[in-house]
DNA sequence: TCAATAGTGTCTATTAGACAGTATACC
DNA sequence: GGTATACTGTCTAATAGACACTATTGA
């Protein structure tokens, strides 16, 4: 349980190390977070009958300094020695739109040598998942501006190449984000090379119209997880307000995964993480549809 | 494409302000990585007969230095300004095991503020999974001693409190490494948080016995990640020798998920997993079993 | 009335769980 | 022969996919 009074090769005790230790040894990389706040934005349609389009969005700040000065990035900045790196995501979070309390995960750090020009900086990324209902976004000091981006995510090419006791497959993968004029693209490859057991995941950025460091890379991966983690977990309710109705829940599900669902089996499937409420929508060009709200209490995985 | 000559509010160019960018502004934390080692071993029955136990290992190493001095820990060590994250973990488990090329995947980067008495220690875990056929365990210079220890994951209880709008789930898991007469236990308390949309997990160290800073909890996260990953992708085979057999990886599994599997139902799911070979074992007391490999070139997911 | 969405019923195909039963080596 | 494991067949239950059908509103 408690640790005993040991001592070192030199006699002392950890007490007595622990004073006598000199931290400034070695040189050190810098530590950033950097955070992919997500959430859903209806378009209003020019059909009184039709439902609102829903898009999915990421928040992205344009940089008002060096380096990539006027590129876009993923909100972030450093994580001071007394914070943790969790409160260091919940301070840019927070910085950035005003909000807290809401789902937050830690997605990668990634730790690539040459990823900051300015020195090196190994960084850990955090998605957050937010309702729009609840936002107020703001601009920080470092950034020139802050802004919504409606995200697009399109698998340009799939090709696999077989090796000897193996395999690589390459994905091109065109990212867009665009926000009225404004459009960023860029190309990720993702190479999954497979080689006896071994399995090796890279992402390379291999088209870049306005990204700021490795971001774009940053992007692809969380997209990948929010795909995966949609699919068998509940956090795609922290994308949603209070009260939404099944089709729009389904919309949501459908724009993450990029295809189409079948009504009955999406209801069959979501029918125990939600629980009706006897609220309607109304002044639809159509039948109303019923209120549902994310049922917590439910003997979840 | 390219970034444009654009100058900041000094009218300087993005060169400029790298050739003058001061890097030594902040104090910064360290960075390391702490590596999970994971691998299969059999204990040989007394029966003839009966097949060989197996058991889960983890890789770990007595500390020789303060602080946590005799305790046990994962291996690993502090990340160079000049290496990758990935690289320094590759390192670290080159020169744990002396094996390269496996299976290595992050898991989580832990960023509390006291996690290590001496500085502030960020740490990234990763995972390696490898086959005991290719192992040739040695110790590192900053290790007194490295060894395989069996490990036991076992949840004690689980509880569930109702909140207004959620729930507080806790779950004590028992972790138990034991090699020969040293037992190492701990208890690790995970409580999942559920408000509102809001879910949040937590790990504390509720019980300690004989592992040194934080690496209990990164203990229970891996195998956690482990029991997930191993239903839903192919990592297991990172486990397994070149040749075996549908039991001993039914077996693996088992062990892995803690829970016994039905023969037919687990033979169907893995099956296009799998490649039949012309093998088969022998000098069992029973009937031989035909050995199988690992089928790379299938349509993966 | 009709466009557009909401919601249900049901057939079929696939997959998972359970368990009985047969097969085969070696001491 | 008997023990321990290897492996298959098949019934049943649960789940997913497909599609047709009915329901309901506001302009």
């Amino acid at each position: 349980m408690s640790r005993e009074p040991v001592t070192d090769r030199k006699g002392l005790t950890e007490e007595q190390f622990l004073q006598g230790y000199d931290a400034g040894m070695y040189e050190r990389p810098s530590v950033t977070v950097d955070m992919l706040i997500f959430t859903v934005m209806e378009r209003e349609q020019d059909n009184y009958r039709k439902l609102p389009e829903k898009s999915l969005q990421l928040l992205l700040i344009q940089r008002g300094e060096h380096p990539f000065l006027g590129q876009w990035a993923l909100p972030g900045g450093f994580v001071s020695v007394d914070e943790s790196l969790e409160d260091a995501a919940r301070r840019e979070l927070y910085s950035e739109t005003n909000i807290d309390n809401v789902y937050m995960e830690q997605l990668f750090t990634w730790g690539e040598v040459g990823r900051d020009p300015r020195m090196r900086v190994i960084s850990s990324s955090y998605m957050a998942l937010v309702d729009r209902t609840a936002l107020h976004v703001q601009a920080g000091d470092d950034a020139a501006d802050a802004d919504w981006f409606e995200v697009g995510y399109e698998v340009l090419e799939s090709s696999r190449k077989e090796l000897a006791g193996g395999y690589v497959q390459e994905e091109r993968i065109r990212l867009t984000l665009h926000k009225e004029e404004i459009a960023l693209t860029g190309v990720v490859s993702r190479t999954e090379t497979v080689q006896g057991h071994v399995r090796r995941v890279q992402r390379e950025i291999a088209e870049n119209n306005g990204f700021a460091f490795d971001h774009l890379k940053m992007i692809q991966y969380a997209i990948e997880r929010l795909r995966g983690k949609v699919e068998y977990t509940d956090i795609i309710f922290n994308l949603m307000p209070p009260l939404f109705t099944l089709s729009e829940l389904q919309r949501v599900y459908e724009i993450i995964l990029g295809r189409e669902l079948l009504a009955p089996a999406f209801r069959r499937k979501i029918a125990d993480s939600v629980a009706e409420t006897a609220e309607y929508t109304k002044d639809a060009g159509h039948r109303p549809s019923k209120l549902y709200r994310y049922r917590v209490d439910r003997d979840s995985n």
